[in-house]
DNA sequence: GACCGAGTTGGTAAGCTCAACTAACAAACA
DNA sequence: TGTTTGTTAGTTGAGCTTACCAACTCGGTC
């Protein structure tokens, strides 16, 4: 038999009343201090122990860039021979390629640098939140957008709208000029795990078995999710956020994507982030078209605005109309920020009207109706990514799903 | 050198135009759709794969209970002779025991069922939150409370409110009748992970080193949580909640605790749950303690309420005060709940205030103010744990941290 | 200035340990 | 005889340690 692992994990000394009277023969084997799951669901074999390593070396040469295989092995924790096993592996898969020797004299055997071949492979990623048009575009592993295709919506709606999903999926593979490492999508709507949208206003979508569609089409692995989520992935990625952020895309609806310790938020029936018909305010509103009155739409999104905005006459007057709805942003994610202790707000949608007196109402009102010592650091900002963020968060999504990577 | 992996793990059929075009020679090693971890961390051993199934196999014992080692096997997808081995290893741990032969006649060798050694262990909660008084209790695995002691608070705070703690602590354990798996905590206030307790005005306490201060005096591991963080881990592990769900504790001060994908939220400076102070309308409300006006604590708080209550002559008076304090509960909540799409939001506090037309003002509110088609389904209710529920909160943070069990 | 040994760093090869697996079998039942 | 349980024996996979070679710098020596 086992010798038995009966040994004290605790850290304290042995001096306590318990050490002496009641040995506790019981190692700690799920630390409760580090975040991880409270309920064990999974067998796990070793070869999921070899996966998360290897998707830990390519992480690490993905953000990092031109190291050696001792680089990989210190950053890791893993020791240089599991490192080039690993590495082989990549290399092998045309994942990994060597770029030549290290630049500089130092002391030792010259190390050989690796990189993720950043041009073995390319993303299409797709956009289908906009109003009038279907937007896509092939990427490089970096995210960096190559070719672009649009497909105007011409107000097509159901099957409709689907066929242009596939046209242009097929339009954007054509103008690819490396193997395809999987298709993103952004969709507007309720979109869950397995890629069906469950609902789509406006789009009129209800049930679209999207994924399977594409996959069946294109031999190639499909990743589709809303909007909101796939734009939080991006801000994440390419952004310079580190704690728990959320996102706020303001467009013809407003939606929110929900990203907690790097993991997105779903929601228990997929629609986490689905802010845009809740009531803001105890003072009325106008009549949404959820026949709901003073729902953050109303307030905030571009028509409304645009609208708005139309009817006044002074530069004060457009002023004092964005930081009412800066505000009223503000009154509906106070209580967000309360309950989550978010990190950082980050705003996606035309910066002609959230940037300036919206941005910062939003701001003021949060800070009036939130405790400063917990959120007195809360970052609220603009996205830098602009109108590609969906785009580039469809392809972290891919990149992700295939590399473990992001 | 190896067999390469390029071999595509998309579902499709091989008909699409990718696949005659360009092989996709990537497994996939982290699936999006898993809600796994979007960047790999730390490196993985075959050990930590151990300890993992091991817990696998503890909570298959203990939420089932009584099954032989073969039913485990079925349960869990491990082989019979890896359940074995683990099962051995647990029995010389002390934690699993054999409990006889299984009745009943059926084919085959009659199997020898396994269970946890509920009364190997036992542990010490402990909850700070009450207003004039330190409860405890002795509990066993199964979090049923063996023997309780409390200690009233008598104004004090800081330092002394410490001492009074460790004071408890030493009766409790002198209390227990078997060797202490651990002590757990529930404290008001913001706590980091490595049992400081941050701030807690109510205690006077700041950056209160409460864990290292227990472990030094006591040879056992020890865990503090905020105290709604440990409640909604009791009413996650004792009640029949599944999905995605909040726990709003109400008395002196207002305060929640999170729990999303079965994991605690603690937030970026682990403050989640702190609602109290966050301003819940745009009609005014009293002033708070804090400073501000018509926090949610100025509508909902015990105190106020019963004031409020005093001043109340008939029936429908108080039932207007109370739907007024629910009214005011759901606007705080709804944007919450839209953004987090909970499944499932659980009240705790003192039933004659909660229960009855608060409850149900709240909810009225909340579906009022939210989208029902994504929230129609959204659960509120009072908790079933009574006022013993952060002291068995606390007790499951143990259990949890020591076994990876809940 | 050329040379040579010592020290340092990078990468690989061989063999070990651990953990889960498969295959096979004995025990105990209908 | 067939079924189910639990164990024994041996295999596979993954990361580890140990040991080694390769290729460089540095500093002393001829």
């Amino acid at each position: 038999m086992k010798e038995s692992r009966a040994v004290r994990e605790s850290s304290a000394d042995s001096t306590g009343v318990l050490a002496a009277s009641s040995p506790i023969p019981v190692r700690s084997s799920a630390p409760f201090a580090d975040g991880r799951a409270l309920r064990p669901s999974t067998k796990v074999l070793p070869e999921h122990a070899r996966g998360h390593n290897r998707s830990l070396v390519l992480q690490t040469l993905y953000t990092a860039g031109q190291q050696s295989r001792a680089d990989v092995a210190r950053g890791t924790g893993l020791t240089r021979v599991t490192v080039s096993d690993l590495v082989t592996e990549l290399m092998a898969e045309g994942l990994v390629i060597e770029t030549g020797q290290r630049e500089g004299t130092r002391p030792g055997k010259p190390a050989t640098l690796l990189d993720i071949d950043r041009g073995a492979f390319q993303i299409v990623g797709m956009d289908l939140s906009q109003y009038s048009v279907f937007r896509g575009a092939v990427l490089d592993l970096d995210g960096k957008i190559l070719s672009r295709a649009e497909i105007p919506l011409a107000g097509s709606i159901g099957a409709d709208a689907v066929e242009k999903v596939l046209t242009l999926t097929e339009r954007l593979v054509e103008l690819s000029t490396a193997p395809i490492l999987g298709i993103g999508i952004g969709s507007p709507g309720v979109v869950d795990l397995s890629g069906v949208v469950l609902t789509a206003p406006n789009l009129g979508w209800t049930d679209v078995h999207l994924r399977q569609m594409l996959a069946e089409r294109f031999g190639a692995p499909i990743v589709v999710a809303n909007d909101a989520n796939a734009a939080v992935l991006a801000e994440h990625s390419f952004g310079d956020a580190n704690g728990d952020m959320m996102l706020v895309k303001v467009g013809h609806g407003v939606g929110a994507g929900l990203l907690l310790g790097g993991t997105p938020l779903f929601g228990s029936h997929f629609a986490a982030g689905e802010i845009g018909h809740v009531v803001v305010g105890t003072d009325g509103g106008a009549e949404c078209s959820c026949g709901k009155f003073g729902c953050l739409e109303t307030w905030l999104a571009t028509p409304r605005l645009d609208a708005k905005l139309e009817l006044t006459t002074t530069p004060t007057e457009a002023r004092m109309v964005l930081r009412e709805a800066g505000q009223r942003l503000g009154i509906a994610l106070a209580p967000v920020v309360g309950a989550l202790n978010l990190a950082e707000i980050v705003l996606s949608g035309p910066p002609e009207l959230l940037d300036g007196p919206l941005i910062e109402a939003t701001l003021e009102t949060l800070r009036n109706r939130t405790m400063a010592e917990f959120h007195g650091d809360l970052a609220l900002r603009l996205t830098t990514l602009g109108d590609d963020i969906v785009l580039r968060g469809a392809a972290v999504m891919v990149i992700s799903a295939q590399l473990g990577v992001s």
